[in-house]
RNA sequence: GGAUGGGUUCCCGAGCGGCCAAAGGGAGCAGACUGUAAAUCUGCCGUCACAGACUUCGGUGGUUCGAAUCCACCCCCAUCCA
C-alpha cells in the first residue's frame, strides 16, 4: 500500500548531521526541517489563509478535541473536509487531543479505555478512546493524524510515566487498527517522559507499529531545557531515518535549533502566535515588547530589513499604539511578523544544512542575540 | 437669594471616629507565555534614608488619646426653587 505521506531524506549537513528533507503529502510537498502554525480551532489566531501564505506556512496544525467540541466533526465532514470548511489548501495535521490530556488535566480522568473529558466549554461529559479520536480525525481529513496519546505532567515519578506510556502503546495500536483512511497517514507518538530507558523503550516500541512518521511527545511540558535535549539525544538514534520525526509542541528559536541539530523535522508550537496576542515581537536581536515605554517615539519597523507585511508599512510606535489600544489589528501584525520571521528563520536553516554550515549559522544567530 | 446632594490618592469610585496610605475598577509601568480553556495571566502603582518614617482624602480652625470620617465658617460643583 502507497502511503499517502512520505519523507524523502535529501541531505545531511556534514558540519553538523541535521537532516534536510521532503515531506510529501496530498497538498503538497513540505521542505524540512519545518515549522507548523498553530490553527487550534482550524484557524491560526488572527491569520487568513491569505496571510499564511504571504508569511509563507506551509503545513498547519488543528486540533482534534477543541474541533469534535465546537463545531463537531460531522459539520467539519459535512463541509467537506477541514481544508475546505476553512479554505486552507495546504497541508494539515490535526493533534489527537492527546496535549488536552495533559493541558486540561483537572477536568479528565484517564482510564485504560480511554479520557473522559468534561467540556471546558459547557461541562458536558464526553469519552474519547482511540477508536473515537481515530474516527473525528478521518472525519476532519488533515493529512496527517496523530494518534491518542497521554501527555504526562511534568514531574511524573517513573512508575506513573512506565505507566502512561505503556498505555500510550497499546492506545496507539488501537489507533492503528481503527485508522483506515487511505489518504491521510497517522502518526504515532513516542513518550517515556524525563527517563531515557523509558524513552528508547517507547521509541523502539512505537518504531516496532511501523508508523509512517513519529511524533515526540510528552516535552516542554515545564521541564528545563537540558532534560528536553537530552531525551531527544537519546531517543532519536533508534528512530527510523526515512520517516519523519515530528517534535510536538516546541518551539521557540531556541530549541528549534536544538532540535533540528538532534534530529528532528518538523515542530509545531504556540508561542510565536500567542505572543504576538500579547505584544511580543521576535526578532533576530531577540525578543522585542512592543507594549514598552521605549518604542512610544519610534518610528522604525518591528525589525529593520524584515519583507513581512507588517514592517513593511508600520512603525514599533504605531504597533505599540495598536497595543496599548487593544486593537485587532495590533494581534494580526505582529502575528504575521512572528510567524513570517519563524518561517523564515527555519528557511535559513534549510539553506544552512545545504550548505554544511548549520553549526556556523546557528553561532551567528547566538552572537547576534536571537535568543535573548 | 433659598433648598438639596456633592468635593477622596492620575481618572472613576468605596470608605463615614481607631483594624486607612485608604476597597474596587480604569489608566500607567513591568514581567510571564513552547502538540492554545490565553486578544490571557501576574506583579508594581503617595514619598523616602523603605521590617520603619513622613506627607495625603476642597480650605481654615475646632472637638477627641485618636479624624478622610464629628463640629464651625469659607471656597467650589450639580440639580431644583425664586
Amino acid at each position: 500500500m502507497t502511503q499517502p505521506v512520505t519523507y524523502e531524506l535529501r541531505k545531511t549537513c556534514t558540519q553538523s548531521g541535521a537532516r534536510l528533507g521532503v515531506l510529501h503529502t496530498p497538498h503538497g510537498d513540505i521542505e524540512t526541517p519545518c515549522y507548523m502554525p498553530v490553527g487550534t480551532q482550524a484557524t491560526v489566531k488572527a491569520m487568513t489563509p491569505r496571510d499564511l501564505h504571504d508569511v509563507g506556512a506551509g503545513i498547519i496544525l488543528a486540533n482534534t478535541y477543541h474541533l469534535y467540541l465546537r463545531p463537531g466533526n460531522a459539520l467539519v465532514k459535512e463541509a467537506g473536509g477541514l481544508h475546505a470548511f476553512m479554505g486552507w489548501d495546504r497541508p494539515i495535521l490535526t493533534d489527537s487531543g492527546g496535549f488536552q490530556v495533559f493541558s486540561l488535566a483537572e477536568i479528565n480522568k484517564i482510564r485504560e479505555d480511554g479520557v473522559e473529558f468534561a467540556s471546558h466549554i459547557d461541562g458536558s461529559k464526553h469519552f474519547f478512546t482511540p477508536e473515537s479520536v481515530m474516527a473525528i480525525e478521518q472525519d476532519l481529513g488533515a493529512d496527517i493524524a496523530m494518534c491518542f496519546d497521554e501527555c504526562a505532567p511534568y514531574p511524573s515519578s517513573m512508575e506513573y510515566t512506565k505507566a502512561a506510556m505503556e498505555r500510550t502503546h497499546r492506545w496507539a495500536a488501537r489507533c492503528k487498527t481503527a485508522h483506515t483512511r487511505q489518504d491521510q497517514a497517522l502518526f504515532g507518538i513516542v513518550q517515556g517522559g524525563m527517563f531515557a530507558d523509558l524513552r528508547i523503550e517507547s521509541t523502539k516500541a512505537i518504531v516496532d507499529m511501523d508508523f509512517p512518521g513519529h511524533g515526540i511527545g510528552g516535552l516542554s511540558v515545564g521541564e528545563p531545557k537540558e532534560f528536553m535535549y537530552d531525551m531527544l539525544e537519546a531517543l532519536v538514534p533508534f528512530l527510523p531515518s526515512n520517516k519523519p520525526r515530528y517534535l510536538m509542541g516546541v518551539g521557540s528559536p531556541d530549541c528549534l535549533f536544538e532540535g533540528v541539530l538532534r534530529g528532528v523535522d518538523m515542530f509545531d508550537c504556540v508561542l510565536q502566535t500567542r505572543i504576538a496576542r500579547n505584544g511580543l515581537a521576535l526578532t533576530k536581536n531577540g525578543k522585542r515588547m512592543l507594549r514598552n515605554k521605549t518604542f512610544e517615539h519610534d518610528f522604525s519597523p518591528i525589525e529593520e530589513n524584515c519583507s513581512c507585511y507588517a514592517c513593511s508599512h508600520f512603525t514599533r510606535a504605531y504597533i505599540r499604539h495598536l497595543v496599548k489600544a487593544k486593537e485587532i489589528l495590533a494581534a494580526q501584525l505582529i502575528t504575521m511578523h512572528n510567524l513570517h520571521f519563524t518561517l523564515t528563520l527555519m528557511q535559513e536553516i534549510r539553506d544552512a544544512i545545504r550548505e554544511d554550515r548549520l553549526l556556523s549559522f546557528y553561532s551567528s544567530c547566538k552572537e547576534r542575540g536571537l535568543f535573548d
